[in-house]
DNA sequence: GTGGTCTAGACCACA
DNA sequence: GTGGTCTAGACCACA
């Protein structure tokens, strides 16, 4: 399931994308597997068809997943596929990482930071 | 000197938060250090006033800075500085590292990134 | 034989139109050949007959086959479906040779773009 | 100007995108260039603003434009820019080529259809 | 039913 | 004013 934070400043298209290469990437859904309409995925979290639909579709563009009008939405089996996801999942961390260097935070703090948050199981 | 990167999707005045909290985090201004004018600020980097003023709330807010009526804007000295520096400085990083958790990425691969990207110095 | 690709963007009628064009250019099949029926071709497809039938419907349309009742779809012989296959074939490709014009990319270029994709046998 | 073509099947947003490279191919507008805005450009040609909005978030994600928030959208100035531009200016004629490939056609015959097209200014 | 496009119109942050 | 997001709702081609 997909969890949407409205409150948040992350456009809900965004949260939709991460919450399924999340989805992927934790093993609860895999290569071929079709996806919710993007009708059915609105009306389930009670958003827009046309949200949804800008998420499928950016997610399409990434070669994440596939549409094929009339037939649904689903998941792409490729190797592409993998390796996008994990440059996205690895992306909004690269561009964190990047930020602290310029604010001159060491790679030893940074590595601390994890440390901690892993150790307490995040949070 | 704080760059700015107009096209960058980050709001200037964000961009301006991260160059005066770089200044510290380096040392290149410590506490009770006066900062320039609103005015004199915006002038020497192009922007509208309107943008150095929201800077400045923000990080008065935070408690980083202080301003005193008819004398100007000057860095904290206190520990509660130094700490919402900190926290700030890592609060970005902190939040992708949970990102990053939550997708079931390791410990290890997050080190392994942030090791690769400081060796090429970043990028 | 026609292969599908259901990831596609093309329509799958629009590639039915194309795979039986391409065996006539090819010679597998030449005028006057009996096609298989809609339902044969669709349950050999795996599709639906309302897509065949569609295709079936524009190749007559364009005088590229032609029906006879209780008899099945048959290749037209004259020189007319000739020309038509092959302003069908060339269509597209004629668009697409307009565009790049308007684009104000040279003859040249063109052509060295097709060498370059014979070359490697396409892609 | 930009020429749209409402009766096509071609989708306003991708004639947009192809209007905005062909302006750049052609030299009318060059790097750092600024486009109209979203709102002047949709109420000059009589379409949605969202419409317009979509193109420039395409063109935007090929990094062939920026838009920088309360100031505007912009055209890119780096090579990155020239390259996607061509890629894209080359992609559809290239498909074009391959679906000509597959349909049997020589190469012999794809040029000298450019050549004949050429010889008389396109159509 | 399914994805894709488009309009009309609102609201927000930013400059 | 400017870009960006989102909703509500319509219409289309396709299967």
């Amino acid at each position: 399931m997909i969890q949407l934070d409205y409150r948040s400043s992350v456009p809900i298209y965004d949260q939709l994308i991460n919450g399924i290469i999340r989805l992927k990437m934790v093993g609860a859904i895999k290569g071929g597997d079709s996806l919710p309409s993007v009708r059915a995925l609105a009306s389930q979290l009670g958003i827009n068809p046309n949200t949804v639909q800008k998420a499928y579709a950016i997610l399409e563009e990434k070669g994440i997943i596939y549409s094929v009008s009339g037939k649904g939405s689903f998941l792409s089996e490729d190797e592409k596929s993998d390796k996008a996801v994990m440059e996205i999942s690895l992306g909004g961390f690269k561009e964190a990482v990047e930020e602290a260097h310029k604010r001159g935070i060491s790679r030893e703090a940074l590595i601390s930071a994890i440390d901690e948050m892993y150790k307490e199981e995040i949070k």
